[in-house]
Parts: C-alpha cells; sequence; structure tokens
DNA sequence: TGCATGGCGTACGGTACCGTATGGAGTGCT
DNA sequence: AGCACTCCATACGGTACCGTACGCCATGCA
C-alpha cells in the first residue's frame, strides 16, 4: 500500500477535489467536508491537499463558487422563456426539483442550505441563487399573464414547496401520491386573477 | 472555579440535559449535541452527564422522543375541530409555522429534519410527526368540503410550504413579502372544486 | 547528467470529542 | 458516629481532525 498506488496517479488536481468535496456535502452534510476523509477517497493523504489549498477554508470557498455557478447556469438553461410553453416549463421545473427524481442534486440543495443557517459565507450565495431562481420563474409567470404581485407570490410558493418537499418523508402517506403532487403542480402554476391585497 | 460552585447546585437532572440538548440542536445543529459542550453550558463537567445517562444515543433517543410528544401535543391543540373556523384555523397553522415568528421552533424543526435525512432513528420519529400532521389538517380540509384526495394534496402543499419557506432567505425578495405569504396562505387552504386527475 | 519543481508521504503538535475508572464532597438515615 | 447514596470532578486512553515541517521520488528541462 505504499508508493505505486492502484490509481495511476491520474489528474488529482482542485477540481478533483473540489467534486469529492461536493459528492461527500450531498451524502454527509456539511461535516463531510473533512480534509483527510476526502483524501481517503482519493487513496491519498493529506499532503497532497495542502499542495493544492491554502487550507479548508480554500476549498470551501471554492465549493460554494461552484455551486453557485452550476445553479446559475442550470436555471437559465431551464427558464429560457418559449413564448406559449411557460406553463409546461414550469411544471416541468417542479419536476426536476421532485423528490423522487435528482436525489443528488436535491441533496446537495438541501445540505447547502442546511449549512447556510449557520455559516455566513454559504448563506450570501444561497440567497444569491435564490434571487435568480425566483427572479427567472418570476418572468415565466409575467409571461403567463400574472401580476408582478401573484408572479413573485407564485414563485415563492413553487420554490418553497419543491424545497419543502424534500423535507418531508411522505412516500407512505399514500400511495396516490404522484397523483396528489401533479395536482399540486397544477395549483401552483395554473393562472388565476386573485391578486395579493384583494384577500382578507 | 472548584467546588463551591456558583451554580446552587440545582436540580440537574436528565430533564435539564436534554432541553439543553434541543437547545443546542437547534443553534448548532446535530453535532451541537455533544457530551462536553452540553456540560460546559452548565458550568459541569461529564461526569455529570455519564451519572444521568448511559451513553451519548441515550441522549440522542431522549431528545427525540421529547421532541415528538412536544409536536403531536402541538397538533392536538392546533388543529381540534371548530366547526366553522376550520379556515381560520388552518391559516393561524401556517402563521405558526411562518418563519417570522417562532423561530425556535423553526430552528429545531429543521435540525431534526437535516439530522433524519442521515440517521435512521430520527427519520423515524420525522416520518411518525409528518404523519399526525398530515392526518390532522386532512381531517380540517374534509371539514371544508374537500374530498379525500383534495384535502391529502392540500396538507402536503401546506407542510412543504412552511418547511421550504423557512429554508429560503427571501426576506429581502420584496418589501411586500407580508402580503405575498398572506395570498399564498389564501391559495393553499381557500377551496375548489378541482380533484386530482382532472387536471392533465 | 545535473537539478529544479510538482506531487505526494510521514511525522508531529494541537484541539475537540467519547467513554471509563475512580475518588471525593455533601446529604440523609440510623 | 457510621454508612450508603447522590452527584459531580479528575484523570486517563482512544479517535478524528486541522495544519505544518520536511523529506522522497519522478519527471522535464538545461
Amino acid at each position: 500500500m505504499k508508493h505505486r498506488n492502484i490509481r495511476p496517479r491520474a489528474a488529482l488536481g482542485r477540481n478533483e477535489w473540489i467534486q469529492a468535496a461536493i459528492d461527500n456535502l450531498a451524502e454527509q452534510g456539511v461535516n463531510g467536508m473533512r480534509v483527510e476523509v476526502l483524501a481517503k477517497t482519493f487513496g491519498v493523504t493529506k499532503g497532497s491537499f495542502y499542495w493544492h489549498f491554502r487550507d479548508r477554508n480554500d476549498l470551501v470557498e471554492a465549493v460554494l463558487q461552484v455551486w453557485r455557478d452550476g445553479r446559475i447556469q442550470d436555471i437559465e438553461k431551464q427558464t429560457v422563456a418559449t413564448p406559449g410553453a411557460e406553463e409546461q416549463q414550469l411544471l416541468h421545473l417542479i419536476d426536476i426539483y421532485s423528490a423522487t427524481r435528482n436525489r443528488k442534486g436535491i441533496s446537495i440543495e438541501l445540505a447547502v442550505r442546511e449549512w447556510a443557517r449557520r455559516d455566513a459565507q454559504a448563506a450570501a450565495i444561497v440567497a444569491e441563487v435564490d434571487t435568480w431562481r425566483l427572479e427567472a420563474t418570476r418572468k415565466l409567470f409575467v409571461a403567463l399573464g400574472c401580476s408582478e404581485e401573484v408572479a413573485k407570490s407564485r414563485s415563492l410558493l413553487l420554490y418553497a414547496y419543491v424545497f419543502g418537499q424534500s423535507l418531508m418523508a411522505c412516500e407512505n402517506y399514500d400511495v396516490r401520491i404522484a397523483e396528489f403532487k401533479r395536482w399540486i403542480a397544477e395549483l401552483i402554476v395554473r393562472q388565476r386573477q386573485e391578486q395579493p391585497g384583494t384577500a382578507t
């Protein structure tokens, strides 16, 4: 188990460490991003880590940047306005964030948010991403004819719902759960004319 | 700092340790429930802890039981059916779980759920509590005239929304945020006649 | 062939935590 | 006074982790 490792010394740079950190973040939470733990997944020691990173916080910052950039790219891809298809886009968006699919993405999302509750760095990044997301769906709702207020409200509801849904263990609630979720998605997306302030 | 402590040896039993553990859980997450950390908050050493608890898991189990029992009691208090006032009860329920009030309760809620994603013990308790919650609101929706399916769907939406909302940093999204949240609450609670399956 | 540098291992000191063993001070009971 | 019991302190060994110091070896380049 000395030198001449199984791994052919293949390209171990910052990016590989960052990706492994994100994976461990998803699986084990914030304290899965431990230096020696990550090193073990590569079969190296932390001597390598401290070659590529100044310290642990250096990695942590890189992870947040990479996550943010990836999120923003995804948001743009998923919400480009296709006139006439906005409703389908919104429904598709809800489906993407659905707990039953995209498990890893959801895991990362929750882990980052959990992290953000006690770390200002992470909180700032999450706020940034949330702003992009809400803004993107707001535009779609407006394209569907919603007022600004309704569009913002529905955007909030949409994201709060998808994130909250992934927090709940509702698989055993009812066998028709998939049907219910479709109905909920319709409720969130479908257009109505009420405006904030008219209801008391 | 030896004996003759400032604390007059006042009643330090299991309950005090459990309560402190819940407080730390809310503030610092799962790994705030450390034996030596908790001991420091009481100004004692862990010698005391291991007098009252077999080991750390003994505390952990107690915390989960206490949390579950408290939740179930709250659910029953908050959802006793008052014929004619179901809508107000549901709106009030959403308000209770709103992020702007009840910060500590929300913190505990999120910390336990975060914990449950990687711990089977916690997951079982959360599932139990979720079942109680969903069942309680389902009854209220049914009392409002909803079908079983709609009642279950709206219950899911309600809780997913309130939990998800507390995950998001949307205070700076719009100054009218409180107004938006009221509108969302109305949308979730107000009755309509669609049923799952009728929308495609 | 020499040697500079990249990439990593080894070893160390330090912190934070779990759990155990043991002792000691106080209190009540007899 | 003697004893048992409660509650806590002290001290220890063990693990996991951070960060640093330093050394080894392979490769590329002169």
